[in-house]
DNA sequence: CCTTGACTCTGACGTTACGTCATCCTTTAC
DNA sequence: GTAAAGGATGACGTAACGTCAGAGTCAAGG
């Protein structure tokens, strides 16, 4: 339970933010002191990220209202929205500081731009737009789902090569996390590492020495593949990096 | 000259807009027809991109008044400025993907966020902390052993530190993607390779020229990574490769 | 036990940046 | 010459709070 000045400061909002999303009912704390204290609990503040979210979107307030009433609200197929939609802003602002950066440009060489070229960025429209197909989308969501057959399509035609390398490289790393304590030159592991390395040859690609070792690399350093991998346990990535580089030198 | 309806299209704002701004005195058309239609010069649209740029950033509009008819106003400075504040807001929107994120893949594995966790993005702190916190790291840059320490420190990373990272990547990569019409020759796209060079080397292992390569090789021959990185824009990632090979050769 | 300072409450009016009519006048195209 | 499109001027509406005012609450310290 949190007092109301806590989740302005956890939340970056003013206390008459949240008084008046209280009078709106767009977010009523779970319970009130006998003084009548608000207190708000972690589902108020899932709620309020929501409320947020939208917010810096674009929506109004009574939208809001409306899209996290509605009893077939999806959480998370609202923050797969969100993403795309927040990232087509930052797409904005990026445009904006190129316009930002060729205006600078054209002072410095006294040259004048042309009109367009100046508000290039500013356009709101093609965001109004996402919105309105969001807001239609979600209203008419037991009609056909045409936008998502084009991304199942994608993901599908990745997901059998996925799921092909995702069991193979789950048999081929469970093996190895169980061999960690022999060190990464244990024959059973290098094994694995040679079994893994043509695999990868058979579905992808010449996986040349120089490749793998990259790979190796790469497992450490890449950082969305290094918690993917930790899951087989603590140190595992640049484990699998050190039996990597041993079983490349014991190939010359 | 353009009358006024040309002109909110050419901005993107609407015409009661520019009546408004007539109104307050922030933007006056430059002269007036017999018949009282307003009419917009050159001038007065340079003014407007300024007007919206301030505005994006957060000023009200009165501030932005008293800034523009400042007689020591220098254009050329404040661009500057918004570029910088700009590229903040980015930021913060970068954070606020990852917020949503991360609020995904906690709802994926059923966990719990932390009630911090949940508004990264939102309050305008988290920024300056992170700042102050990678300053910091840069000014221990050049303690001891780096290279060596890299195995332990990936295995100490927190949530924090993946963020931290994975934005970099984000922002390097955004650049990169939005001046790949430049080709990968391009000033600023080496600069970007070169940080990113930099940025593994720093938390992760000494990169050398040739593993560097090898990265470069495995963006584009690695379907899983090829997968994720082509959200950058089409063939991100042969892209991503050529710059790395010329940044590569320009080292000798 | 009482004080004090930080926090909270509920109105209620103020503010910003326009949106939205309503009503009327110009200009342009056929 | 007439309609459609665009422009002008009030005037009121609105969204999302900000900003007091006046009063109660709570936790710590003297």
């Amino acid at each position: 339970m949190f007092k109301i000045k806590e989740v302005a400061e956890m939340a970056g909002v003013s206390v008459r933010t949240l008084h008046h999303y209280d009078h709106i009912e767009l977010l009523q704390p779970e319970s009130v002191t006998t003084a009548g204290y608000r207190l708000y609990t972690h589902k108020n503040l899932e709620r309020l990220q929501q409320i947020l979210f939208f917010k810096e979107i674009g929506f109004a307030l009574d939208e809001i209202k409306s899209i996290l009433d509605r009893p077939d609200f999806d959480r998370q197929r609202a923050l797969r929205t969100h993403k795309k939609l927040l990232m087509e802003k930052k797409e904005r602002l990026e445009k904006m500081i190129l316009t930002v950066e060729n205006t600078l440009r054209a002072l410095e060489r006294d040259e004048r731009m042309e009109n367009e070229e100046m508000f290039k960025g500013f356009n709101m429209e093609d965001i109004k737009k996402h919105q309105e197909k969001y807001a239609h989308e979600a209203r008419e969501k037991y009609g056909k789902e045409i936008v998502e057959q084009s991304e199942k399509r994608v993901a599908h035609y990745n997901q059998n090569d996925w799921s092909g390398i995702q069991s193979k490289m789950n048999e081929l790393f469970s093996l190895i996390a169980s061999r960690m304590k022999f060190g990464p030159a244990d024959q059973d592991i290098q094994t694995a590492i040679g079994e893994w390395r043509q695999f990868i040859t058979d579905h992808f690609y010449e996986c040349t020495p120089e490749i793998f070792r990259g790979l190796g690399e790469l497992y450490v350093a890449d950082p969305r593949f290094t918690k993917n991998i930790n899951k087989f346990g603590e140190n595992f990535a640049p484990f699998l990096r050190e039996a990597i580089n041993i079983y490349c030198d014991n190939l010359k």
